[in-house]
DNA sequence: CGGTTACGTTAATGATGACTAACATCGGCC
DNA sequence: GGCCGATGTTAGTCATCATTAACGTAACCG
């Protein structure tokens, strides 16, 4: 029945109905019948694919994590001055917020669920991209101490993220635009109030 | 050795130490031995206030729900034109975020896991709350479409209730004021844009 | 064809965890 | 002093669940 899947079809398939499930109901609210039947087989055939539900939430958060960063350093390194880095750096994040609410959401919030190798390396990448943001906010803003921009990062974050809480409630070409607008604004309202 | 507690403190005790834990690591991941021990007693102690897990989540949530929509509806009243109102209740959001990291992350967490009769009343609550910020903001720009008011309403929420993932940056003060800056801005933006 | 590899299946197994039962303690209060 | 309600305690009980075992099957490769 199964046509010939292209080889690691199959993790991919498991990893989507898992992010589901997690964002959901939580990773300790889901059992491993329920990522299986999600996909159509049942319970233990995970098995063959991930060494535990661990290693499936860290494989799936290293994978978020990894793509942000990476596509936050292509963002960075691409040409134009800070404010168009700055945009490219928005848009990023909302894509990913808009196109993947369930990994952003499973991403925010099941980092203490990561057995320690992983997580480690999940943390540092996550602070790499923050980094990335503090530092082209730096650069248009070289008054505002860091702490504070980091804060401010953390806060256009929450915005940008707020997506699963506002889900349908506008198209998404009219989401991504207001939150690109309120994401600005509040960026320059952070380096303005003294 | 309990010097006489004020009737009822206990279980404001256990809602504390419950929230707490519930914030780091979820409702399944959190066991009622756990948040006994948190107490200083152990275990089944805590069926002697509350008549379950899910009991003390529900009571928790309600509490969260009724208080927002109590100060919000109190800044609604509060004299002054929809400025100062919008003032004040982005004072409620900005207070509470600050001051109860673990219930703000509980309160958009864990509704998923209150049982039924409860969960229409919290939800009734949220929406409610949510009306309130919604009417102030049409109110200061009538021109802007409801939906849009509501988008951009959750999106605040986002952006204010990052405080926890921003712990100790910043002195609260600062980042009280850093935050309050940021949500104005970002719903002015929301506005303008066309 | 014979064997190996990739993937699944259904039964254990062993923990953990929510909830209940049976049994204290102790501070009023008559 | 003796009853009582409030509050704990420890030892079950019964589910649920992650993980493992033992056992197919089918494609592919020699």
């Amino acid at each position: 029945m199964t046509t010939t899947r292209s080889r690691g079809s199959r993790r991919l398939e498991i990893l989507g109905a898992a992010a589901n499930l997690f964002a959901a109901r939580g990773f300790h609210g889901v059992s491993i019948e329920d990522i299986g039947g999600a996909v159509g087989v049942s319970g233990p055939a995970l098995y063959r694919h991930f060494s535990g539900k661990e290693a499936l939430l860290a494989e799936m958060l290293l994978g978020i994590s990894s793509r942000l960063r990476e596509s936050a350093a292509a963002a960075v390194t691409s040409p134009g001055g800070p404010e168009e880095t700055l945009d490219a750096l928005l848009n990023v994040q909302i894509t990913f917020a808009l196109e993947q609410p369930a990994l952003i959401t499973v991403h925010d919030r099941e980092l203490g669920n990561v057995p320690e190798p992983e997580r480690r390396q999940i943390r540092r990448l996550q602070r790499l991209y923050v980094e990335e943001w503090v530092t082209v906010l730096a650069e248009l803003h070289p008054s505002c101490p860091p702490p504070r921009l980091r804060a401010a990062t953390h806060a256009v974050f929450g915005l940008l993220n707020s997506t699963p809480h506002s889900a349908g409630e506008l198209p998404a070409r009219a989401m991504r635009l207001l939150l690109h607008a309120m994401a600005r604004a509040a960026i320059a309202a952070s380096v303005n109030a003294h």
